[in-house]
This record gives C-alpha cells, structure tokens and sequence, in this order.
DNA sequence: GACTGTGAAGCCATTCACAGCT
DNA sequence: AGCTGTGAATGGCTTCACAGTC
C-alpha cells in the first residue's frame, strides 16, 4: 500500500463493483472471482484486480473473493462506512428532483438543505425538507457539519455560489451548472456537464457515418 | 467508417470550447488565442491547439482564432448544426426536469417525447408535451425521426428500456439509471451515474487526509 | 513579437502474461 | 486446476518545445 495518486477512472469503477457487490450479495452470492465482476460491469478481469490492488490484497489466490468481505472493503475504501450530509443550492427542476434521488440515501448521502434565492419557492416543502434562502447556508453547512455541496443554480450564479460555499466549509462540489467553475486548493470539484454529455452522443452520430 | 479516432476528452473539451466561444461572441470579441481558450475553460493552451488540430487548421499563426468562425467549425463538428429530437423514458422527478432544462433546447437538442408506464402521471403535461405511455415509443420514434434516447427509469427497468430503444431505431442512449447497460455495436452510450460522482467526492474527502 | 501547428517526449492508465498460492 | 497479484509491455492522452507564419 505504498500509493500516492489513484486515477479517478478507478475510484468511479470501485463505485461500481461496489454496487454490483451488493446486488450480489442480496442474490446469496458468496463468492466471486474477479472475471465474473468484471463480466458483470463491464471492464476486464485484470482491470478489476489491477484496481483492488492499489488498496490491498483482497482475494485468495484459486478461489477468489468473499463477496461481503470485498464489499466491505470497498465501502470503507469510498468512504460510504458513514453518512454524509449534503446541501443543495438551486431548488428548481434539476435540484428538487436530486434532493429527492432515492439513490443518494441508499448509499449513504443525506441532503439536509436545499436554498434557492427565488422568493416564490422559499418555503416549499420537498419531502422532509423545506426550501430555504441563501442566507442561511453558512448556519446549515455548520449546523449540519456538511462537506459536499451540489451546484444546480443557472451558470451566471455558480461561481459566486461556489465561492459562498467554500467560504462556508465545504470542501467538495458536484456542479451541475454548465460552467466552468475554480476552487482553491483542497477542495475536490467535478463536473456533470449535461450538454456535454448530449453533445458528445451528437458528435458521434456525426462524425461515424 | 471511421477516420481517425478522436478521444472522447478532446469531444468533451470541444463541447466546452464551443460554449465558452459563444460567450465571447456575446461580448462582442472577434479575435481569441488558444492561450485565451485555455485559461478560460481551465486547461492548457497546448490542449486546445492539439485538439483542434484533429479537425483542421482554423487559425492564424501570430494572430489566434476569429471567434464567429471556430465557433461555427465546432458547431458543425459537434453535429450541432441541426435540431436532434429527443425522446425521454422515464418521467419521474429527473426525467421531468431534464425535459424541462432549457440547456438542452439552447444547444439544439429538442425533447419531443417522454414517456413512462405509471398511470398515475401518464397524460400529465410538462409545459408543451404531454406524459405518454410506453407503448407509443416507436410511433414517436419513427415520427419525430429520434435518434437520441434519455433513459431515467429506476435500475431495474433500465436495460429492457434499452433494448426497446434500439429495437425502435435509436442510434444514441445517455443513461442516467445506476445501471450498466448493453447496447449492440453502432449504438454509442453515455452514463451519467450520479451516484458515483458523490462516491468519487466521498473518496477524495475519505482518501486525502 | 506573437501565436499556431505539430513531431517528440513524457506520463499515465490499461492490458498482457505469468509466477505464486490454494 | 483455478484464480489472484503484479512486473512488463502496450497504448493513448497530454505536455513540451520549436519551426513556421503573420
């Protein structure tokens, strides 16, 4: 475990495995080999071992690996053996929709406040929380000893709301706005850019044919 | 028939030069530098000249780009240059709000259709298009000649969704089910897996301190 | 003098192939 | 015999550095 930088290709894979380790695991499943992993998402068998290896050896040699036991290890590796609590900034369609994601509370995030600066919405109940205004963030994130913010605010507001953030003590942002935003040093930031994403789909459809 | 193959992070990055050069536009500048293009979107200038030289030579030495001409070379590039119907299966809260996000209508992309099996929200309108069943997936497919589907139905439900897609003619799936899914050659796919972008920022906040 | 376009170098992730265990 | 763990080889993207052009 004498390991500096893991590529990010194989954080988001570990992710997965993990998830496909649950499914398995929920099938009775005991054991499993790496090709069947790999198999089961997609990737090749030596990828799947390449990407245990930077955290440990997990396997036995001719058998294989004890489905719970991995799964284990994967969760504590991505750090999901705790709740983290998250807030949400920008209520409207894409944001509502993401503090209601069944899919954030299963694997252990808590969306514990969603703000919005549009005076129509504040006081809207989604579920259990109620759509707050901006002002309240740094008492929140405090409050809620809250480290990952999600950005789903029109392009023009996100970087000041990014800044708000980190001022506020964030230290990891999920910028779903279609801009480009900077961070200082510390804090971890990645993009879901959904034009993007079409617009990678559009170049395809172009250019192969 | 493909030429040369192009890495996905130079399409990725050229989606983004082409919106950063929109905004330029916007501002009224004609002229910009690949050093420009950088610092704007937050990459190195060597990056950008390199990923345009896949496509041609679009500017002058000594001088840079006219904004207004790389802007409509990458549009054409991006296959932009034409409106792309799109279809929607699932309209739970997210399919719902991507059907709605204006980012998509601003960049050529025009969800025609969504479609879900719950009785319960079936024939509810979204602004101008109304919730349908799935039953009507190849009508509008074939209609509204789509070849891009949005998958946002819960991981179950996803890889037959898929299949009926391309049974129906879809050429292109971006998938935001935490799924992974199978498609046949010629159908390219995109996930979007929100989930494990949390997870990567759970990671980096577990992993480095 | 400034900036593009590009071969070469560097770097990093993936794949191969096999030694090491069970 | 089967499967893991891993050094070596491969492949591919990024960065460097500079010749070419305005």
């Amino acid at each position: 475990m004498k390991v500096y930088k893991i590529p990010e290709a194989t954080v988001m894979r570990l992710s997965i495995y993990s998830r496909y380790l649950m499914q398995m695991q929920e099938k009775g499943i005991e054991t499993i080999s790496s090709g069947e992993i790999a198999a089961g998402v997609g990737v090749g068998s030596a990828q799947v071992r390449k990407d245990l290896a930077y955290f440990g050896e997990f396997g036995t040699r001719g058998v294989g690996y004890k489905v719970s036991e991995l799964y284990g290890h994967l969760i504590k590796i991505l750090g999901l053996n705790k709740t983290w609590n998250v807030i949400i900034i920008g209520a409207g369609k894409l944001g509502s929709a993401l503090a209601l994601y069944r899919g954030f509370n299963d694997r252990g995030f808590k969306v514990c406040a969603i703000l919005d600066n549009n005076p129509d919405i504040i006081g809207k109940k989604l579920t259990d929380i109620t759509i707050e205004p901006l002002e309240v963030m740094k008492d929140r994130i405090s409050q809620h000893d809250i480290k990952i913010g999600i950005i789903t605010v029109p392009a023009q507001a996100a970087q000041e709301v990014t800044d708000k953030l980190v001022q506020s003590g964030v230290k990891a942002i999920l910028n779903f706005s279609p801009e480009v935003l900077r961070v200082p040093a510390g804090v971890t930031l990645r993009h879901v850019d959904l034009s993007v994403n079409l617009e990678v789909l559009s170049f395809n459809l172009s250019f192969n044919n």
